[in-house]
DNA sequence: ATAATATATGAATAGATGTTCATATGAATA
DNA sequence: TATTCATATGAACATCTATTCATATATTAT
């Protein structure tokens, strides 16, 4: 593909990208070549997401120390049993944690160590 | 503290939280002891909300690659100049990449290595 | 069967967030 | 100095998200 094609292409392609820009094609190619799927990226940022809310930080924090039951999770976060239920849905189908019936109880725990490590790692860079 | 003064301080506090509940009170009280500052987990969160976005897990995973300028960036991903702008400020601010400036342009790359660590963690665990 | 209790869930709402548009800033060049 | 170009930024808008409220479901005990 020569620079003119090329060219023509991203004036198709890009309307609302800087239309005066001078890309470093060089560097451009190379990157695009090495790109992974793009709904690898987007499931890596979903995956992310659920992380990035303090209220989940708390309860897989939580349940990193114990196993516990969720209005052990709402006592220790001071929230209210619906919120904290919603949440662990979210992290059961993320496959973040996983849960056992006890009775009337329902018992969480992490689905596996992974996460904690993710957790410390996220801890040990803020600690910077 | 006595299971009685507990559940007279539980009922104060937390309105909203479930009022008929039977807390687990062993695994509360060794939780709650163990766990750290508000602060940290709130920083923990904005830290990971980062990542919980596929734009910027875009950015970050082609600075991952190479260091490049705006435009290359936007390039990439096809999208406006602006939104890249607006996201790099965040990852700035963030310190997950720092840049120079040459000229008029402003080459962005990764603040550490830390960084691709967290995203091929990240990668390994969604590759399960 | 009925009541009590632990959890789950749908709908509504308020607040956060990402992109766009228009424009500003900063740097090179004519 | 005026112009051009790369980037930055404020405001507006649309979308997404988390919590709450009311209620449903599931399990145990009476």
């Amino acid at each position: 593909m020569t620079a003119e094609e090329r060219e023509r292409i991203r004036q198709e392609v890009d309307e609302g990208a800087c239309e005066f820009m001078h890309v470093h094609e060089e560097i451009v190619e190379k990157v695009e070549k090495a790109m992974p799927d793009e709904q690898q990226l987007l499931d890596l940022s979903e995956f992310f997401k659920v992380f990035g809310d303090s209220t989940r930080i708390k309860i897989l924090y939580v349940l990193s120390q114990s196993e516990m039951c969720v209005c052990d999770i709402a006592t220790l976060l001071q929230m209210g049993q619906s919120a904290i239920s919603h949440q662990l849905r979210m992290l059961k189908q993320m496959r973040l944690v996983t849960f056992r019936r006890e009775g009337k109880t329902v018992f969480y725990k992490l689905a596996d160590s992974h996460i904690q490590t993710i957790l410390a790692q996220g801890m040990e860079h803020i600690g910077e």
